[in-house]
DNA sequence: GTGCCAATTGTACTTTGGTACAAGGGTGGT
DNA sequence: ACCACCCTTGTACCAAAGTACAATTGGCAC
């Protein structure tokens, strides 16, 4: 019986999905939050959950905080984001932090659980017309950003994982005890992101990879 | 001839510190940016100023962003902060990011010249009744950044300097070269910092450090 | 002056971080 | 079967980071 997490502060966004949850899974167990506390108390006392659905804006957390945390405290519960906002630049940075979908609240609801029963499947969500959409092209120095996030998304599922401990402070050592593996595996996994995101050091990778969270998503905030 | 930059996008803000600037100095050279590309282009023609007066909301930047950028391209221009907010909050962290002076736009003239005259002297203002606030006593997870901020604020000048090239994730030789000083005296900063920010890796502290800034400011920005 | 503190630098040492190279196991596609 | 890719781990080595201790300089306050 697997364990949904639905968290969205509207009672009615839950309810609606709901109904797609109960369309795409076989008798699944539906936990609804209303805000991030409730989430991360839930996944404390059941370990993990089979799925998420987190809203982007919540009580307790505006951007993508709450998916930071919840993928940094625990990385094995596949997350799809739930969004009233359909900027490719949120999708992408939302998968950029490890998240498995991106659905925007319009979805029709028979994609709606197509897209859970993908990513049930271990596969990855985003509506097709948004991603296929090419970056905006910002004149400014914003480039610079959207070029760092390109290559944030060549990063293999286990090094954002790495990446994003990495952002949380954590040296090789806590890193590798988190995600259990050895710290050898850590230090391959952090050159490999290193050369991919073109900085020499990990703080650096850590600065970047800051910068695009608030960032970004405070331009569409403003917009 | 003393050297000044005002920077503010609105000419009417300028002219007036013009005013308190001219009062405070004898026969400044002022010279004026609408924007911080042009604030960080002037700086690299003439080296360092003997004072910049920044506003924190900028076209190009939203925030301490500039004054980030600013103090660490030019540690050695200080730098005073004009803003049309007054939250002390956003006091305290200026002054935490290396501002040598906070002015809100609704001061006196008086106020201003005489704030002036004092950062001139290597002196740090602050309004009386803002900084004597009590920091409002948040409930939730807050306190922990504010007590980060605390630990900040016992930086010594020249370890926010280092504190501040520490996130734009350089190295100890990198920053070693930027301020002019043996790398050694770089990793005792560093060590000291790590210390009083009761952190232990540099990455932490830039994490950390980094929450201060966009964080607190956008929970004003909302407000 | 004396004392305190910021700032500087040095030596010497330990711990992390990061690279290079090699290699085995697993998955998925052709 | 073969290839490509991811994940894993190991060894070995080098660079960077951080600590500990000691010392000098200069400013500022009492």
């Amino acid at each position: 019986m697997p364990q949904i997490i639905i968290a969205d502060d509207h009672p009615m966004v839950r309810g609606a999905l709901t109904l797609a949850v109960e369309a795409a899974f076989d008798q699944p167990e539906i936990l609804e939050c209303a805000h991030l506390g409730a989430v991360m108390q839930l996944l404390e006392s059941i370990g993990a959950a089979d799925l998420l659905l987190l809203d982007l804006r919540m009580p307790g957390v505006d951007g993508f905080e709450g998916l930071v945390r919840v993928r940094s405290q625990f990385p094995a519960t596949p997350v799809v984001v739930i969004s009233a906002l359909e900027d490719p630049r949120l999708v992408r940075e939302a998968l950029a932090l490890g998240a498995m979908g991106f659905i925007p609240k319009s979805t029709p609801r028979a994609e709606i659980v197509a897209a859970l029963s993908l990513v049930a499947g271990g596969g990855t969500y985003r509506p097709d017309d948004l991603v296929m959409a090419a970056p905006p092209p910002d004149p400014k120095g914003q480039a610079t950003d959207d070029d760092f996030l390109q290559r944030v998304l060549t990063l293999t599922p286990q090094q954002r994982r790495v990446l994003q401990l990495l952002g949380t402070g954590k040296l090789n050592k806590e890193i590798a005890y988190d995600l259990d593996i050895a710290e050898t595996t850590v230090k391959a996994h952090v050159s490999s992101i290193l050369h991919k995101l073109r900085v020499y050091s990990r703080t650096q990778a850590v600065v970047m990879a800051g910068r695009l969270h608030l960032d970004s998503f405070a331009d569409v905030a403003e917009g």
